[in-house]
DNA sequence: CGAAACCCATTTGTATACAATAAGGATGGA
DNA sequence: TCCATCCTTATTGTATACAAATGGGTTTCG
């Protein structure tokens, strides 16, 4: 991909989902193309795409700002997520090869090292989470709109719910990845699906739940 | 909207779906630009739009082509669309209000009239078919996700299939149509998600046999 | 003859200047 | 004082020139 759009585009997705910039945020053409030192052109390319992903939104009159997803909103996403993945997941119970299923199991013994230490190494949970999400999707070969339909939903979700996340959740979170495991072992696509589904309902009420808490607060529960 | 930015969008997307830009056909930015009479800047930021919906696509050296799907990337949509759809008439159904109920039923009517016909007329049939699920969609409230997924699906594959129905096939639409509108009537979710799921995996089957039909041919079977 | 490297034509990417439009504040009238 | 309107300024949209990269064809060397 194009140098300075790329450059663009990844800074201004870093600069969102660290918090750099909060949602609801104006995102201004020229500001932005001084801190990512382009010109305004690659930084309209990268909006536009960030937008389609779901992470910028524009307003009536063309201006740009950073996505704020409201309680309900996050539902909806949740609610299709856990019938995508739920889906995917029972295709790739009959399709996923030994090699794969080697894989999930090694990312998931990962993801147990890293809930498992004094401080739970969140940012690693989060990229092997990923990885592992990522594996099931690829193993279902219902690529082209899988993949479409979780990059609309997966990053603006994942990326920012597990920040939610206390230990006893995380470790839920790894148990589920072994039940999962163990029915794509037996090749159980009903069960996978089960398991899939209410991972990712179980997901949502831990982020509901920390939102409540963090709007009680006055916070809006997503800060880094 | 803006103008040329907007002209651009309109009068692409126009000429595909025609299909005087055929599926696989490339798309050279500075002709576009020459052929819509505005710079290849506004052209630029159609051709993104149109690459979010799912109606260009762009190969690894960033050069764009009308896309063009395969039967099993159709199936897929297809697939997708259903479970969408289907969840969307569930909602519906707790939800929808006695206008919205008419409108549908008004709506019907008009489809019957329009593939009654001695030479059914399709383009009317296409866009009260739009009509009828766009409010079956709009009544779910589940609209933000919901129209997102519709946009990335509907269009590529709504407006290409009905091209290939006969008569039989034009009727049972509408008569899943009454059924949806039975189950609606009677507030009944998992009717209407059934009816719906039948309603479209037959949509699915009706363009897979007459692609096959289409390939044996040696014709493509989408020409307008 | 075959393959690899090079060169030229075509196409896309980027920067910049200018035009159009929208937002916010100042001004004036009721 | 309040509201409407105008004006200023900030922001996005468009055109254009030029830079970079890609593809295809030709040449050259083994």
């Amino acid at each position: 991909m194009s140098r300075a759009s790329d450059r663009a585009y990844t800074q201004i997705r870093g600069m969102i989902l660290s918090g750099e910039l909060a949602p609801g945020a104006p995102l201004r053409e020229e500001q932005l193309a001084e801190s990512c030192e382009v010109s305004r052109t690659p930084v309209r390319d990268a909006l536009r795409r960030l937008e389609a992903e779901s992470f910028v939104r524009r307003n009536e009159s063309q201006r740009s700002y950073v996505a704020d997803w409201s309680l309900d909103e996050m539902e909806e996403a949740f609610l299709l997520r856990a019938m995508l993945e739920a889906h995917a997941a029972k295709r790739t119970a009959a399709r996923i090869s030994w090699d794969q299923l080697e894989r999930l199991k090694s990312i998931n013994k990962s993801i147990f090292q890293a809930i498992s230490k004094e401080t739970p190494d969140i940012p690693l949970f989060l990229d092997l989470n990923r990885q592992f999400h990522a594996i099931i999707l690829t193993a279902s070969k219902s690529d082209r709109l899988a993949n479409m339909l979780t990059k609309l939903i997966e990053q603006p979700v994942v990326l920012r719910t597990a920040l939610q996340y206390d230990r006893e959740n995380l470790l839920r979170s790894h148990h589920e990845h072994e039940e999962l495991l163990a029915a794509f072992a037996r090749r159980d696509g009903d069960w996978a699906e089960a398991v899939m589904t209410s991972h990712i309902r179980r997901a949502f009420h831990a982020y509901a739940d920390a939102h409540k808490r963090g709007s009680e607060d006055g916070r809006d529960g997503l800060a880094a």
